[in-house]
DNA sequence: GCGCGACCTTGCACCCGGTGCAAGGGCGTC
DNA sequence: GACGCCCTTGCACCGGGTGCAAGGTCGCGC
């Protein structure tokens, strides 16, 4: 109703499209849904599901561009003190909380009910990932090992405190394993005396 | 020549479908290649190819059998001191050096000859994350989310080493960048006070 | 109001990775 | 020498992903 205005469409059937594909994957598993069930689900052809999804997986957890947009004025305002890694840890925090409305635990619950999404987890926040290395990159331009360090470790954090986290309740929340993951995990400048 | 003897046979033809691959790769590119060109440059079929590889990546990335039973080992071999994080360290130097006949520098002239490759790199270790999770999930039982870490911080560790290497001599050698990485990262168990 | 251009959708044809099946051939064994 | 196992291969098929070209719609300037 009133007159979606192009973008405002767009972005419409782009959740459309993202919302089917969240539910049918859900409810029969990732392999037993094919693009083209998602596609008919929201109402769109085949064709172009791939005029906004590069890929199938892309369609589950691709960021809502609104979202995206938030995560970006994030990093932006990350704070720049001598202790990147500790920077880094501060974006990672912001990055969940804030945009959370349910579809982290959606997620969470696909990885568990079908294990062969284990290994999607990881190219899951791959757009996390590729902001924190342009960031690391910025950060410390003259050291590339300790800037890939920083994002992998970062990465490795997130991974590993999504996967342990249950959403229903068996463990604690998403941010508290996600601080302990953080917390137990430095990652110091080359140079550095370490212990 | 000799009676190759069935699984001397089947050696032989996995590493002729291996190098085939590699080799068309590096000239071409990874996705200017097709299962059925390294197939027919290793004079099998396409389906014999799958018999003998799950998937294209896997042509260029699983370790040579032989070498996989020695990274076996190696797991098996490792220490087990107080410290987890050590000791994972303890077996990722182990991993490479030990097998390294070069592989390892054409793998890596590859991934910078086509960055297409770089999102391979991750999933291209896979079979020694796999090795370290295992592991993992032994050596700290009731402790998932540190489980994680210890793999995750260690992949993390690995990849970096190997993305920042040149093996052309632009760089250190690949075990010193790795020592680097190792030793800038620490993961800790959970309760442990940190700094 | 008209017309033009930009964008969006869709179908179609195609490539290629990956799999199940079933037939054929060679090697090892009893 | 015969049987059985494994290895190979072709064939047919599925499904993800892309280029192209036609048609429709929205928005804008005139």
């Amino acid at each position: 109703m009133a007159e979606p205005s192009r973008e405002a469409h767009r972005l419409q059937t782009w959740r459309g499209i993202q919302a089917a594909a969240i539910r049918l994957v859900a409810e029969r598993g990732f392999t037993a849904v094919t693009v083209e069930d998602v596609a008919a689900a929201a109402g769109t052809s085949r064709r172009t599901f791939f005029n906004y999804f590069p890929t199938k997986v892309a369609a589950l957890f691709d960021p809502d561009p609104e979202l995206a947009d938030r995560l970006q004025e994030l990093v932006d305002r990350a704070p720049r003190t001598d202790d990147a890694w500790a920077d880094l840890c501060w974006i990672c925090r912001g990055f969940v909380i804030p945009g959370d409305d349910g579809t982290l635990a959606v997620r969470r619950r696909l990885v568990g009910d079908f294990p062969e999404f284990t290994e999607y987890a990881g190219s899951a926040h791959r757009y996390v990932e590729r902001a924190m290395a342009t960031w690391a990159q910025g950060r410390v331009p003259d050291d590339p090992l300790h800037a890939r360090l920083l994002t992998g470790a970062a990465g490795a954090a997130l991974s590993a405190a999504f996967l342990t986290w249950q959403p229903d309740g068996g463990t604690e929340e998403f941010d508290r394993l996600l601080d302990r993951a953080l917390a137990s995990v430095r990652v110091d400048p080359p140079g550095a005396a370490q212990r």
